[in-house]
DNA sequence: ATAAACTCATTTATCATACAAATAAAGATG
DNA sequence: CATCTTTATTTGTATGATAAATGAGTTTAT
């Protein structure tokens, strides 16, 4: 196991999180019990119990007498606990995983930007521009523009101030580097994207959320098109 | 303390998470610490620490040596939870809330109605249909409206066939019950609203996502509009 | 006087052990 | 054959002990 920062229990959530994310442990099976995880991980019943209790409480396991610990259907897992994404993302990302992020994107990014024309605050705009100067940098090596484009999505999230959305941002923030992953070039975002980011930052800060709304749904809807055709190739090549 | 079918554990998480969510522990807050929350709740300490990890890993508090258990920042917190959701309705709902659920909501469920239209199989249509005879049967006083209501969008949901959507199942209920409490009427469901219903699920199983996602756009959008009004009159009355 | 190093008290982290309670499966009983 | 009882397994709960982390106060060096 390797040692990190993390305290014991911590690291046990962990291993055990990516092999239920992973697939090692699939829906229905039941973990080792109790008993064994502590000689497996060679600890004390209370860390092993403490971590037990963590899962099920993202909804991953369910434990009770005589049945052991099981993987609950993945309908109950927390899919925007922050730890859950990033086990997702220690998985194998396919092209249906980034499809279904970007469907979710596409539905998210859209109504923050109409929520952002609608209620951003002078902080908020401030914040979003400073993001697009850092993506600007960024085309000239300056700054890291994965980072940059991440922070632009955060920006508009915060601006939006819904507390539902500003939760999902560790859900965005998976969603862009599993894009990535798939995106076969060194810079996350290319001239042309960074003037649509632009175009939806002049949008909200002119308090037009209709056009905010358009302008990051057509965006999203072109980029979820690519995915569908590869998808299709993906399909048409295996059959 | 209530005596609930749960086990120890279970109890003090909900506790403690009702009092995390209405308030009565703010953000910023220490809890008592490991050994006051074992007298308080006559527990021993493996009980009280593993509610205490359960929580953490709700993304609620955190606990750290000598600092004692604080409650997190809300950004951290994950609303998406089942439970979290639960703790947020025995708060106390203000329209605000009411409106931010609205906004989410209207984003999830255009956009859920645009998947379904491309995605749905045989037995979703099927799942739709009868969750629409359910309301119309309720209009009768032969089922519970609000019960049937839930059973449209969840099935919904699940005809996006992407485990996102379908995953907030939770937060739409949850939605779905905060509304309720908002409108003063006995039937959650008019007859306006379940003739919306079925126009959803025509473009749906006509295969027409972009009239389905207009259609479920317009209905949410007009409904979110009567409780801006709502707020505006509320504001204008206390100032 | 200031900053660095040290001490100390508090709180969580971890371990070990024991017994209670739930429950699935096997066996006994009618 | 069905039902009840027993039994073994696994988690649930309690207790006591020690370790580790850390914030705050104290001392020490410069």
């Amino acid at each position: 196991m390797e040692s990190s920062h993390r305290n014991l229990t911590q690291q046990v959530v962990h291993e055990l999180g990516k092999k239920i994310l992973n697939g090692s442990y699939k829906v229905g099976d039941r973990l080792p019990s109790e008993a064994d995880l502590c000689t497996q991980f060679n600890i004390s019943r209370t860390a092993t119990r403490e971590a037990v209790k963590m899962l099920t409480a993202k909804g991953l396991i369910s434990s009770r007498p005589r049945q052991g610990i099981t993987v609950v259907e993945s309908k109950h897992w927390n899919l925007f606990d922050v730890d859950v994404l990033e086990w997702v993302l220690l998985g194998k990302p396919d092209l249906y995983l980034l499809r279904y992020f970007l469907q979710l994107r596409l539905a998210l990014e859209a109504e923050a930007a109409y929520l952002a024309a609608l209620y951003a605050t002078e902080a908020d705009l401030k914040a979003i521009e400073s993001s697009l100067v850092r993506m600007k940098d960024a085309t000239n090596g300056m700054d890291d523009t994965h980072e940059a484009d991440i922070d632009f999505h955060h920006s508009v999230l915060s601006a939006s101030n819904n507390p539902f959305f500003i939760q999902l941002k560790n859900f965005i923030t998976t969603a862009l580097k599993v894009n990535l992953r798939f995106t076969n070039r060194m810079i996350a975002v290319t001239v042309e994207e960074y003037q649509a980011h632009c175009d939806i930052f002049e949008y909200i800060k002119n308090k037009n959320p209709q056009a905010a709304f358009d302008a990051a749904m057509i965006t999203q809807r072109a980029t979820l098109a690519i995915v569908n055709k590869q998808i299709e190739e993906q399909e048409s090549h295996t059959t």
